[in-house]
DNA sequence: GCACCAATCGAACGGTCGTGCTAAAATATT
DNA sequence: AATATTTTAGCACGACCGTTCGATTGGTGC
């Protein structure tokens, strides 16, 4: 049973790495088997189909999202402290952390026009990023940092937008201006609705 | 040589398809040549590699984005008006016009950390791209609709991470509100510069 | 009618893919 | 120590992958 478990933890840790770098679909049973030097039969049986080991590793993805960019932020003031310690961290995450691009844009492109059960725990999945994100804003409007009239829902929307063109310019582009245009860009967009 | 130059054109529109839905990778020579109805050595041929076929895709893509997106908006004043029409012209390229997803993104996110030719391509249609919308904003400053300060650079950044954000809420979350949305953020988006 | 040439085809290649099956090995339970 | 259960390995399968090669087609200029 403990084995298992140990064993399931060091494939999808693997598989994490993997699906950042080459995404949801290129990540190949037997190729993930030669990382984690075992064989492919037996790396098999613990997930059982590979659109299982695909929602597997999306979940484990959206816990260490959670463990580098919601947890640590929890500790700061509630309101816009919180908040841009998300925005912080999201940067570090995207472009120290991550051995290559962001898993859940991947999956999202490669998924997004797919039906089935990975579409829709990845849609799931991102709905509660975004619940998240919504939610700390609308603890910055309760605070009084925040103008009450902001729409929460929109500058989420705006936030989101701003870290997926940041993971683009930083890492296609190798824009070396990347972490000013994306600290720059939500600093206008907070200025907005700035008490 | 025209007959052989019509069947590839008729290929690529077909690829050009295909990588909408599903990516440069994705694209199987096998599958492409099934859809257009003939040998799959008789397509390959046309191409030498499956990696120069890519390229082609991407070069035919950028065609067709620059026919859908720029060309029409250059009849359009300029300055703002001109911007904004492309701003337009991208919602309806990217939810009405596209069979699936922004090849490019989808492009972006296999190959930002593939090294090699699709890459190298892929990167520089990217940054000219972001010039066009660039000198679109240079001449909206120049024609006095955006204040002189203006950086260029930033705004576009900007407009871009919109861009995608849009394509990502509209398809994966299916938002309604997504056309909305981008709208706002444009909207706030200039304002910021207005004159 | 003949030679040329581009366009297309069919068959085959070595690989890799996801997935079953059965048996052995390792571990847990008693 | 013996048994039961979980975990792993080996092997095979059909399918598809990109690519090569040689043969066949169909049209063009002489």
């Amino acid at each position: 049973m403990t084995k298992g478990f140990e064993t399931k933890e060091n494939i999808l840790k693997t598989a994490f790495e993997f699906t950042s770098k080459f995404g949801l679909e290129a990540l190949s049973i037997g190729e993930l088997a030669k990382s984690v030097g075992m064989s492919k039969s037996g790396l098999f049986s613990h997930f059982k189909s590979k659109e299982k080991l695909q929602i597997m590793v999306l979940d484990y993805s959206a816990e260490n999202f959670a463990l580098k960019i919601f947890k640590p932020a929890i500790k700061k003031e509630r309101g816009l402290p919180r908040l841009e310690a998300m925005m912080q961290n999201w940067q570090t995450w995207s472009s120290k952390y991550l051995p290559g691009g962001c898993p859940f844009l991947s999956s999202i492109v490669e998924f997004d026009d797919r039906p089935g059960k990975v579409h829709n725990h990845l849609k799931k999945i991102q709905e509660q990023m975004m619940g998240t994100f919504q939610k700390a804003i609308d603890i910055a409007i309760e605070e009084g940092h925040l103008i009450e009239e902001t729409d929460s829902e929109q500058l989420a929307y705006e936030i989101y937008s701003n870290m997926i063109g940041f993971h683009i310019f930083n890492r296609l582009l190798k824009d070396k201006k990347s972490n000013l245009r994306f600290n720059e860009a939500y600093k206008g967009l907070i200025n907005r609705y700035k008490v």
